[in-house]
DNA sequence: CCAGTTTATGTCTTTGAGGCAAAAACCTCG
DNA sequence: CGAGGTTTTTGCCTCAAAGACATAAACTGG
């Protein structure tokens, strides 16, 4: 490649107004809205009735609006398969715009990473499904690659921030979290450990003395709740920490 | 929010195929370039000769082609303004689509994340210039925030990744390297941690005996180099790994 | 060869993560 | 009401990484 590139419009990007433009393309908004059910991760899909990709399952999502911005646009397309209210969490994944991902044509897609805490759970349509994240169904367009970096985005940050908030009720057990967390990343959490590693970051805190009974029997466990709801970031993360002195 | 928001299309998204666009929404695609001049972490901006933002800097892009991937189209877009094989590392950052951010016309931008490394220094046109990260001039649109973003991101990658790879030349002295981390960081690095912390992680070597005679008197430095040159991620960086067992 | 400068090495401290076992608290059943 | 089972909590110990600091090493210039 080289720095004489031919390019099809002046370099000066939009700082003509465009008159006539390409061939439409259009851009959908997408969300991986992800829970924990039944101690797995599920994702929330509904299934196509007509093509493209008729009878496959797909993300929930749509057109976005001329005046729309990109998270105003998600929030009223999910208002269609789940109460938005019910979500806990909510970022910008990724964008693709491979030329062939849409066969009817040229489409861009946005994708967002949606949280439901799992004592939600939702009503959703007739069409609309939690799916198991690690087996999904047939999907629509590039759908099964977004739920990957959904999950990887996922993974990362329950590692080195506080967004365990999004996949927890407001109040829980640590064994509790800890199948929340075990879910989300695929392998097992011992319970005591997580309870330190979150305490000494001050991520959860114990719901003073509230205690319910076992159902089982044994010890009674006691009750934490995450500190803040917003995503924060364990600052204690960053390697390479600047001197105390600053 | 409710669930029975009204929409402005059927549920079913892009499963009709377009046939009336809404009013013309056009794409852009654009980088932030860094790279560490002088011991600053430093942008490549151009300057814009036409309205909109007349006289205003602007991260070099521009419109998305009918037929182009985003990558692909990032990569023609920055032709323009750097070689592009002079690039270390390139990837997306993320979409803006607050519908007033361009006055001309609806417009998204993508943007991605470009990283030179400190010893090359491309050709660049007339219009266009280094700028230091940390005292922007005036923007246009919202170029600005978009820096900001990626700072955060590069900072971040620095800690857990080996993306210091495409900041650095291919072979480089430990302080030559730790003023590379604290240009990007913006605080001191001290030499000998991250010689230490690096070579742990298996991201640098020492390549051969190879050493330079200082300039200004003092022990001759090592040499050292990344071992690979492609982003990976430090996998111990993970907290509640899983089991050793698995 | 001495003074100054820069880099390299080794030691020590601190902190966070994680394993493990004993103790605590509760239930149920005999 | 006590014994045994179950689950949670607590304390203790190890391990690994990060970082501070001091000393040693290697070179240059007078």
């Amino acid at each position: 490649m080289h720095i004489d590139d031919i390019s099809e419009r002046p370099a000066s990007g939009s700082a003509v107004p465009p008159a006539a433009p390409d061939p439409p393309t259009s851009h959908d908004v997408l969300a991986v809205v992800l829970a924990v059910r039944e101690d797995r991760l599920a994702v929330l899909l509904w299934r196509r009735a007509r093509p493209p990709f008729e009878d496959r399952w797909s993300l929930p999502g749509g057109r976005l609006g001329a005046r729309e911005g990109l998270g105003e646009s998600i929030r009223r397309q999910l208002a269609q398969k789940v109460d938005v209210r019910d979500l806990a969490h909510l970022e910008q994944l990724e964008t693709r715009g491979a030329p062939d991902r849409d066969p009817y044509g040229r489409t861009l897609a946005t994708a967002y990473l949606g949280l439901v805490p799992a004592d939600v759970d939702p009503v959703i349509p007739e069409d609309t499904r939690w799916h198991p994240a690690a087996e999904l169904p047939a999907m629509a367009y590039d759908h099964a690659d977004i739920v990957g970096s959904a999950r990887r985005r996922l993974r990362a940050k329950l590692s080195y921030t506080n967004i365990g908030f999004a996949l927890a009720p407001p109040e829980f057990t640590m064994s509790e979290l800890s199948r929340y967390y075990r879910a989300a990343l695929g392998h097992d959490v011992a319970a005591t450990n997580l309870r330190r590693v979150l305490l000494r970051r001050g991520q959860i805190e114990e719901t003073g003395a509230s205690v319910p009974s076992g159902r089982s029997g044994g010890r009674p466990a006691a009750l934490f709740r995450f500190r803040t709801r917003r995503l924060e970031i364990t600052d204690a993360f960053a390697v390479l920490r600047p001197p105390p002195g600053r």
